[in-house]
This record gives structure tokens, C-alpha cells and sequence, in this order.
DNA sequence: TCGTGGACTTGCGTTGCAGCAAACTGCGTC
DNA sequence: GACGCAGTTTGCTGCAACGCAAGTCCACGA
């Protein structure tokens, strides 16, 4: 396989704080794999083989409960380090990762974790502030489940997709890849119905524009007043 | 002050997979302290000044949005590593830490966390252990609420508290710590008024026995029948 | 012993949202 | 160009749980 080039983890704020040298030892240990679309990248309940960094693409993170009722944990955009289950103790990935648009990661052994923080510590202090963001993350939606109503829930909800994944167009800011009401219900805990009810609801106001697994933020200041809980005058 | 003596940590999951000799240098830098009942080890927002593993005690951990509402994130047990806002990268604590009955927490500046997992990769490794299990219980968490009805969450509420610190009594296992209905509330995503209907009508069939801020579970299977959405018969 | 306040209980009215059902629409495909 | 499906919209109904309010009970201190 070509060796990789260590300018395509530039930006990957995981590896901030190790020298080129360290980077070409760590990338020599990696392979990059396409997804295309809809594609899994692994599979919820299955041994945790390997660990990755998004280099392109966008994923959807998704769990199921025993009972068969599915929720969204996340959204995983460029740059980001992903199934570290093994280094978390676990030894299956607890949970599913799809590429939402064809994607390109880098991918380890998970094997060659424990080595590679013996190694470079300052990729266990990355791993560890990557996994301490996710959880202030999930305790933050706990904090809206347990305290907003569902308007604000999702109004939040797409603020966030907008400030990780949004692109701009003229008429707003466009969440850069496909995705469903049903993925927002997912997200923030509610239906299908309750969603399309409100995003409908916000079409009619301007606030957003619609369509076929499309969202367009229109006024993303007023949204934002929605999510704070300030009612709509 | 006097030295602490590296038993008092033989089962401390984090220090796992350290000699003694390095438990012993670690040791040497952290100081023991205690925090009567009702006192908080450290606050939301106020600078993430140390980490802390508890001896003994029970912590809960409470968090508050900007509205003022409030929740339990979780309980902390002895033995376990908590306060690590630095490690992730954070400089503020994002949560409250209160002691529920009188504790004792060893200590460290949270400065001595970058030279230590330098030089003992093992505890890096311990730390995202710990982390990544409450990233877990929160993702967890947040398929409960998602998915289940309070009852259910209820029933798993006290069911996991059961575990972590329940303690056999004759009639049962009860919480070995104080809780009120509005903890227990604040754990599950609902109201004080709620929280007490449901123990109520447990109490009545006969599955839990309450008290002041007690909690005793009378047939905890019964109650996880309960949590697994089983219908009751 | 009595008083006080914090924890808990319980009834009642209200409501946000889920659940069901049915129709619509845009997109890919044959 | 027509078909079919997946994604979406929308109306209606029911109910779980919230919010309020008015109590009771118990622990602790004076």
C-alpha cells in the first residue's frame, strides 16, 4: 500500500501535540478505507477490530435498544477520531457508525492501541479529551431531555448539525448532508410526526426551508431565541 | 503530612496494571481529605484546581443548566477516579460534586496529571477506562429516556443504584445512602410528585419500602421485570 | 414537650406529544 | 413516461405525566 502522508491529518486535533516523526510512526500503522454511502463501518455488538479517523465524509453513530427502538448518538464529521471502543475496555463497538455521504478513515488495529500510547502519550491525553467531549456532549442532551420541550430539543439539535456540518448558501445555512426527520427524531427523542409537525410549523414562519432529506437554517439567530426558550413573540 | 500507604488503593480499578513501586510515587504526591456530609469537593464552574479518587463515601454528582433546573448525573462509590474536567481538557468542572454522606477523597493537583500519564501510560489508560464507562451509562441513559416510560426509568434508576450501592438488609437490599424522591426525580428526567406516585403503588404491591429519603427494593426482580417494559401480572 | 420546616403524599385539572391513519410528493427505476 | 417506494405531511384522538394545591408525616432543635 502507498504510505501515507502525514499532511492529511493536519487537522486532526487528536494528533495535535506529537512531532512529524511520531506522525509518520503512527501513520505507518494505518490503512485508509472508502465507504460509500449507506455503508457501514462497523456494526453495533461486533468485535471491536480496529479504531479510525474520519479523513472525509460524514457519519451517522446509531445504538439500539434490546427492544429494537433505534436513537442517533451522534453525527461524526472530518477529523475526528471514532471507535476507540477497545481503549474504552470494551471489546464490541457499542454502537453503529454508516457513512451518510461516501467517506474516507483512516484505520488501525485495535491492538495497536496499547502500544501507541505506551509510545506517545500525548495520544492517550487526545483520546481522552476526544472521549471527555463526547461525554460533556451526551450529559448536555440528557440536561435538554430532562428539561426542554421538544421544540427546543430539536431547535438545539439542528443548531448543533449547523455549527458541525453546515455549509453556507445564500439563503441560510445548509446542513451539509442527508438526513431525514426521522434522524432528527432519533436525535433529540421524539417522532417522525412531531418533527415534520414542527419544522412545517417553522417553514411557514421562514425560519427554515425544507425538502427531501434537506434542512436550510434560514434564521439561525431566531432558532437559536427558540432553543434558549424564549417564546416566540 | 503522613505518607499514604498504597493498600488503601489495592482496589482501585484506575490504578490497575501499576507496580507498586509506581503506586507508591504516585501516592506521594496526593493528599487525603474529608468532606463531612451535606459538603460539596467541588462546584460547577470554579476552576478544575485537582482530580480525586474517593475512599470512602458517596458522592452525587449534579449538574445545572443556565434556566436553573437541575439533575443528578450520577453517584460516585468508592474506589472510583472522578473530577477529571482537566484531563478532558476542560479548565472549569462542568458539575457539582457533593458528598452524601461524610467522605474521604485522596487528592491531586490537577497539574500532576500531565507528567503522570507521561510517565505511567498505564494510568492514561485507566482514566479513558473510566470515562469511556460513563459515557456509556450517559449514552445509556439517553436510550432510557428516549425510548422508555418514567416507570421503566424508574425501575432502572433504582436497579442500577441497587448495584452500585445497595446493601442487604433482611427484607431486601436498600440504597445505602440518603436519597430523596427529588434525587431520584432528577435522575430520571421528571418531577418530585411523580417519582413519589410511582413508589406509592410499589409500595402498596409491595416491591419497595420507603421511608425519609430511603429507599428499600422488597423484589428487585420484580422491579426488573418492571424495567424491562414487562407488562405487570 | 412542643414547634417548625423539610420531605413526602395525594387529588384534580390540564396539556404536550405520541400513536394511528391516510394521503401526498419527489425521485429513482424499469 | 409510468410505476413504486421512501420520505413526508397532516388531522384526529387518547393518555401519561406535569403543574398546582392542599394537605400529612416525621425528625430535629429549642
Amino acid at each position: 500500500m502507498a504510505s501515507l502522508d502525514r499532511s492529511i491529518v493536519a487537522n486532526v486535533p487528536v494528533f495535535a501535540g506529537l512531532s512529524p516523526a511520531d506522525l509518520d510512526v503512527i501513520l505507518s500503522e494505518a490503512r485508509s478505507v472508502r465507504y460509500p454511502r449507506e455503508c457501514s463501518v462497523f456494526d453495533q455488538g461486533t468485535e471491536a477490530h480496529s479504531f479510525f479517523v474520519l479523513l472525509h465524509g460524514h457519519l451517522r453513530v446509531e445504538k439500539m435498544t434490546p427492544q429494537g427502538q433505534q436513537i442517533v448518538v451522534r453525527y461524526v464529521s472530518a477529523g475526528e477520531l471514532f471507535g476507540v471502543a477497545q481503549a474504552m475496555g470494551l471489546k464490541e463497538y457499542p454502537a453503529t457508525a454508516i457513512a451518510v455521504v461516501e467517506s474516507v478513515a483512516l484505520c488501525w488495529p485495535s491492538k495497536a492501541w496499547q502500544h501507541l500510547i505506551a509510545r506517545f502519550p500525548a495520544l492517550a491525553a487526545g483520546a481522552l479529551q476526544t472521549v471527555g467531549n463526547r461525554l460533556q456532549d451526551t450529559q448536555a442532551r440528557v440536561l435538554e431531555m430532562s428539561s426542554e420541550q421538544v421544540e427546543q430539543r430539536i431547535a438545539h439539535a439542528l443548531l448543533r448539525l449547523a455549527k458541525q456540518a453546515g455549509r453556507k448558501v445564500e439563503r441560510g445555512v445548509e446542513i451539509d448532508f442527508p438526513i431525514s426527520r426521522q434522524d432528527v427524531a432519533e436525535m433529540t427523542g421524539t417522532t417522525l410526526h412531531t418533527v415534520s409537525r414542527i419544522l412545517s410549523a417553522w417553514e411557514q414562519q421562514g425560519l427554515v426551508e425544507g425538502g427531501r432529506q434537506r434542512i436550510v437554517l434560514r434564521e439561525p439567530h431566531k432558532l437559536f431565541g427558540l432553543a434558549e426558550g424564549r417564546s416566540k413573540e
